[in-house]
DNA sequence: TGTACATCAGTGAACGCGCGTTCACTGATGTAC
DNA sequence: TGTACATCAGTGAACGCGCGTTCACTGATGTAC
């Protein structure tokens, strides 16, 4: 519990400030509206920290090098977050909804009348095999195991991709001769997602993106087919 | 490259040393034995770094904070480790010796004759559901994940796991209608270890261990039945 | 479109704490007789 | 079994560095007219 973080994470300090008291006629299409550079500023401080993250751990980077990667001084950071924990967390949110956008892509292209052979390399091609995004989930997932509120915030994300697996899954499995405790798209998700959290142990420990591919392909098409 | 450690880890110091010189009778039996006290103190700041790791990650572990938890002072951990990273791995062979052992010890029990579903109890019964070691060994992973050596340390201990895995599976599943590349007990083997890792990943989220066993069997069966 | 002004975002110096690392020392342990 | 002695294992103080955090300041940005 000593690890939980009182304020809400995700929400920086700029977007908490009051908002300066417009007497005068505001511009409606920009209140609140944080400026350019600050986009960019946090976008950099996030993307930098990325690559920290992968090389060192969360753990073991320090702010200062977060910010020599970007190209900013300690101030920058603290101007956009107020702790390692609250970037994390952004980070974590930002690459998250890009990869749910990426299975939602991917997925949508497959219709009914697809094999599971073609399903199968789909979800090969949606689901990522990226060293680094790996190592950086597993460091999040590790901090979402000491604090509820990040479980929460992972287990949501996770719950939007497992939902369109679902829905493609049941388009185009045969559920019937499977086991009853897996005859439905919500729980042939769940049961994809952990095949493929397994897999990817074995590439932290060094083996290769073609050797997995075609070994999750093996254990997805045993499970579907 | 910048995580790989020089030194040969696991060796610690005191085992370097060369040993004093014995022109007088040596009492053989004792040559080169750490003594009594020695090995205790060592378990206890093994013990100890155990659950600072399982609290706050290897990453945000001091050394300081370990000393302290075992109730030492911070020279005795270096008069027995010479970094925090021997230690981890000290700690990442006791533990990892001691899951080798038990799943030896549980699927010893399982006979030719046994039906799949004693098969997959006793190895859900093997294989562990501790939190604390699911959390530390995901530190360990990440850590082998940036460093080849520690990678190779962990293969072996799994490959040590899953040999023995095989040769129940082989004793117990019939092979033939499964896919050809899940058709012997070392890639079976290799299926039943991934499942596992990936439904561990719901325990750190917060699934609770007897509904992760039933998840667990459900997974297994459909594999292997 | 240009200029004057207000506010904002990032700078960089300063402070201080936590902790890694070392080392002279002392109490504990084990050995010789 | 008891005592004297040597070596070992852990103590605790000291040093210093890295880095988190703050803050007065300045150059950048955007707005009003």
């Amino acid at each position: 519990m000593t690890a939980e973080t009182p304020r809400t994470p995700g929400l920086p300090k700029a977007q908490v400030r009051p908002a300066p008291d417009r007497t005068s006629t505001p511009t409606p299409s920009k209140v609140d509206r944080p400026t350019r550079r600050r986009g960019r500023t946090r976008a950099r401080l996030i993307e930098a920290a990325f690559a920290v993250f992968a090389e060192r751990g969360f753990g073991r980077a320090s702010i200062e090098e977060i910010c020599e990667a970007a190209g900013y001084t300690r101030g920058a950071f603290y101007s956009n977050f107020s702790s390692l924990d609250e970037l994390f967390f952004a980070l974590y949110e930002h690459r998250a909804q890009l990869i749910a956008d990426q299975v939602g892509g991917v997925l949508g292209r497959v219709s009914g009348q697809d094999t599971v052979e073609v399903l199968v390399n789909r979800v090969i091609e949606a689901l990522t095999l990226d060293r680094d995004w790996i190592m950086v989930r597993t460091e999040f997932l590790l901090h979402a195991a000491r604090s509820a509120t990040i479980a929460a915030t992972m287990t949501a994300h996770r719950t939007v991709v497992q939902e369109t697996l679902a829905r493609t899954l049941q388009d185009v499995v045969d559920l019937t001769d499977l086991p009853p405790a897996l005859r439905s798209g919500a729980s042939l998700a769940r049961a994809v997602m952990a095949v493929h959290d397994g897999v990817v142990v074995e590439m932290l420990l060094g083996t290769g993106t073609e050797e997995l591919k075609s070994w999750l392909r093996t254990l997805l098409l045993a499970l579907l087919d």
